[in-house]
DNA sequence: GCCAACGTTGGC
DNA sequence: GCCAACGTTGGC
């Protein structure tokens, strides 16, 4: 079990659309860049990840759950493009900002901090725990 | 809206 | 293979 932090502007695609989305969930289509294919390709079904506002709210609102392999991305006709389905899992009672997330010396090496435009991330099992306790997940889901 | 960071492209 | 130009991301 690995945990993931995917970025999204809310103008684009929310948690809101996310949670409309339900249980079936939908292609994380648009990611254009290698790391971060890379970090989807490395997922496995049931893999858990923040679900995280960028531009505005700077917030993570929300748990989500992979629930299909990397596959190519329908939304580019090139192949190198490949993505993952999430679905909406639970809302985080308090949002965790950026700003907190920065000033918790706990959280100091996470890559929300140390790679600022990565948009599909990895957390360690540690920053995962303390983001949820911040959030009001407790105890924090697998 | 600005701009810094940084990834990608393309000429050489 | 280097590096300048360019485009995009994302915090502020």
């Amino acid at each position: 079990m690995a945990f993931w932090l995917f970025k999204s502007e809310p103008d684009s695609w929310s948690w809101d659309n996310q949670k409309a989305a339900g249980s079936k969930g939908t292609e994380w289509t648009g990611v254009r860049n290698y790391q971060a294919r890379n970090n989807m390709r490395a997922m496995k079904i049931g893999d858990k990840g923040f679900f995280y506002h960028s531009n505005e709210g700077l917030d993570v609102v929300g748990i989500v759950e992979v629930c299909a392999l990397a596959h190519h991305d329908s939304s580019t006709e090139d192949q190198r493009w490949e993505c993952v389905d999430i679905r909406a899992v639970k809302d985080v009672p308090n949002p965790v900002t950026l700003k907190d997330v920065k000033a918790n010396p706990k959280l100091e090496k996470m890559a929300l901090v140390t790679s600022m435009r990565l948009s599909v991330q990895p957390v360690q099992p540690d920053e995962w725990k303390e983001v949820c306790r911040m959030g009001g997940l407790v105890p924090a889901p697998e």
